[in-house]
DNA sequence: ATACTATTCAACCATATGGTTGAACAGATA
DNA sequence: TATCTGTTCAACCATATGGTTGAATAGTAT
């Protein structure tokens, strides 16, 4: 298909699957090898070498080789994006939320004062 | 496949296609038609009506019928929730930044010191 | 009833995704 | 060199996704 317009396509994509989320959390509690990710989950070990390269192509984990090992480590700046993304949102519907609780209020008022 | 078990796999899968990220920035300004959001789009009417269908299934959109039209509505509460798991890892991230940064710092004055 | 507008549903198609197995490759070690 | 461990790649399969068009439905208005 088309290039790779929008990075949050992808990490919002690599969020998407339960797998992927956990392995995220193991990877950011400490750095580790393909082999130990895999041996945490019942696929196969190409399922989740399959799940890591999602992953990289986000750029939500980066890997680095030691002698024989793949180490993945967690790559915290793009998901600091994504839940950027995310926060700007939260504001805009606490401040929708707080409007309409503005206006119930006034409301309210206005019904307390016609007694 | 298997019941939903994790709102977050919808939630995420929604926010990892551009065209629903633009439906929901738009629906969170202002609530709309179907009609009117479509009208913002290329795609045939359908097809935006899938991507309404699939942010309705995450509970990031509310629909509710006003005469002839159904007009779209965000719900704020939902994404809230996408936030904060992100946030959650936002912090976890400051967090071994901070550690890095601390060891940096302790690394680079231990140099000093030692002149 | 008829017709018009707004929306949904169904069938279909192409491509993407998530899984498998088995072969190939990289690095360490006998 | 041979071999062992760790990882990647390739081929394949089933299902999901994102798109299309055309028919069906809901509500409004004539």
């Amino acid at each position: 298909m088309v290039e790779q317009i929008n990075q949050l396509d992808s990490v919002f994509g690599s969020l998407s699957d339960p797998t992927r989320r956990d392995i995220l959390k193991r990877v950011s509690k400490k750095s580790m090898s393909v082999g130990q990710i895999a041996s945490h989950y019942q696929l196969s070990f190409a399922a989740v070498a399959k799940h890591l390269k999602v992953l990289e192509r986000a750029k939500l984990i980066t890997k680095s080789r030691s002698g024989n090992e793949q180490i993945v480590s967690i790559a915290p700046s793009t998901l600091a994006e994504a839940s950027n993304y995310l926060g700007n949102y939260k504001q805009l519907w606490e401040d929708r939320l707080d409007s309409l609780d503005n206006y119930l209020r006034k409301i309210n008022k206005h019904k307390t004062r016609s007694h």
